[in-house]
DNA sequence: GCCCGATTAGACCGGTCGTCTAGAGGGAGG
DNA sequence: CCTCCCTCTAGACGACCGGTCTAATCGGGC
């Protein structure tokens, strides 16, 4: 059988065809994109995607699940970098959102912002993913944010998930509005706004 | 010719083609639907549509200018509601917002939150439609901010149009997460923020 | 050399947008 | 009252692309 060997293969089948159509969903949508073009782009053949997800819809769902996986971790990397404070930490994560949704770079688009309104209505189990995912964010800002008000760092008026809540809100209708203007002024407001409510004080 | 009987006749056809657009596309969106269906539902068949519109795009890009020429309507009628502070006022249109897209009434689905994400990166058309109906509405909440404060009904920090941003990000991002997670709990805590960055006064 | 599961090729059918030809409808003008 | 002519309707049609599935191929292990 091969195992190992095949078996990293054919992951790696799996992870190619993943990044690829995360590139061209961030992009395009879900409706938008055939499987075709993903999977010309990926190199793979038509006939094996079916080998590797059951339909579209649980393509979609894996892909959102990927992406939130990849983008949890990257929030606890942010939230634990060592010689900073809590509210230094959660200004670099707002940073990171402004900069990457900001860019020309499509790769690292942010599936949420683009997919939220048009799979929440389309698909329960992509709808699913997309709510796992957004809680897990949600869940971490407000860590942060108690964290920080316990330190001293940050001061707010309120809970720590209202504030997060709220937060959040404002990054996400921010980003719709910086694709919608294709500009990043948004984002400069969303960063006042995120100042106002946060407080940030020296350490 | 029969200008005006036919052209009564005309438009009939063409707010009916839109106007079951409009329901039909607030759910599944630009990309997911076809125009055989939105024609099918209005009742109007196919050789017609290309009588009334060039293409699925340029359709497209008057379903939101139609979109917004009434959205833009109904909130003049909001902010100019007699007997009302201009607070009072403001905060009805953010009930409104909450009424309207928590509901399960899909005829009156915001589509600006909808379609954003999926069409900006699709069609320059349809992206600057939702440009300038966006800037109209941030226009018009901006002034009634503005009028709020002068009149001592409303106190925010800064200045009116940073705070009209803010609020509009807010309950953008709101709606996608309501979507999300099918439930109205992000309009109340947008509801929540909203008096936080308003302080509304008693007239 | 054979087996057998992992992988692929390509057919399949239904739907997509957009086009095009024919003709129905109904006021205007003689 | 009849004809003209333009607006609008009708729906078949083409070329193409969608997701899905079956049947065949591939290639390592024994």
């Amino acid at each position: 059988m091969g195992v190992m060997a095949q078996t990293s293969g054919t992951l790696d089948v799996r992870r190619g065809i993943l990044d690829t159509a995360h590139r061209i969903v961030g992009v395009k949508g879900f409706s938008g994109v055939g499987l075709n073009e993903i999977l010309v782009a990926a190199g793979v053949p038509k006939g094996s995607f079916y080998h590797y997800f059951g339909s579209k819809e649980a393509f979609g769902e894996a892909l959102l699940a990927d992406y939130f996986e990849d983008y949890l971790a990257a929030i606890d990397t942010t939230f634990a970098e060592p010689g900073l404070s809590h509210a230094e930490r959660l200004m670099n994560y707002w940073r990171q959102w402004q900069a990457t949704q900001g860019s020309i770079d499509y790769q690292r688009k942010c599936l949420a912002v683009k997919l939220a309104a048009e799979v929440s209505d389309l698909s329960e189990p992509m709808r699913l993913a997309l709510k796992r995912g957004t809680a897990g964010i949600l869940d971490r800002v407000t860590g942060a944010i108690a964290a920080g008000v316990a330190e001293g760092t940050l001061r707010i008026a309120g809970a720590p998930r209202e504030a997060a809540e709220a937060l959040y809100h404002v990054w996400l209708g921010a980003s719709l509005m910086a694709k919608i203007e294709r500009s990043d002024a948004p984002f400069a407001a969303a960063m006042t706004t995120t100042r106002r409510v946060l407080n940030p004080q020296p350490a």
